[in-house]
DNA sequence: CCGATGACTCTGC
DNA sequence: CGCAGAGCCATCG
């Protein structure tokens, strides 16, 4: 009844919901963080699905490597741009700056600490 | 079962 | 930087 979602899928929901607001994450960082390593494609397609009244952050989850997965041209694209810049991240050229993205291991975490 | 698709990613040129 | 190829896997016809 309540759950029309998979568990997977809502392991996913969650990972991006614990997105920091002035980060972003990838399809495939989601994906790990969920406990499905190698489905990037799935965070895509689940993320497609989303209903409005989910409050999920989305718009925090870009391509590896910074870049949007939408068509520069498309309203989507636009619409992240947006939200990611009321979130506090600048979006250059179709992609976020290195500073934004989530850190991979705690090393990372503990040379850039917080990215402001 | 097969083939096509896709909000993906990595490698190589 | 861009493009092709391959790997990946759920979903659909």
């Amino acid at each position: 009844m309540t759950d029309s979602l998979s568990a997977r899928h809502r392991k996913i929901i969650e990972a991006v919901r614990a997105i920091p607001r002035g980060r972003v994450s990838s399809y495939g960082q989601v994906a790990q963080r969920a406990g499905l390593p190698g489905r990037a494609r799935l965070v895509g397609k689940v993320l497609r699905d989303l209903d409005e009244g989910q409050k999920v952050p989305w718009h925090r989850v870009v391509r590896a490597g910074g870049g949007l997965a939408f068509p520069p041209d498309s309203e989507a694209y636009a619409e992240q741009v947006q939200r990611l810049q009321r979130d506090g991240v600048n979006v250059v050229r179709g992609r976020v700056p290195r500073l934004h993205w989530e850190p991979i291991d705690d090393m990372d975490a503990q040379i850039w600490g917080q990215p402001f």
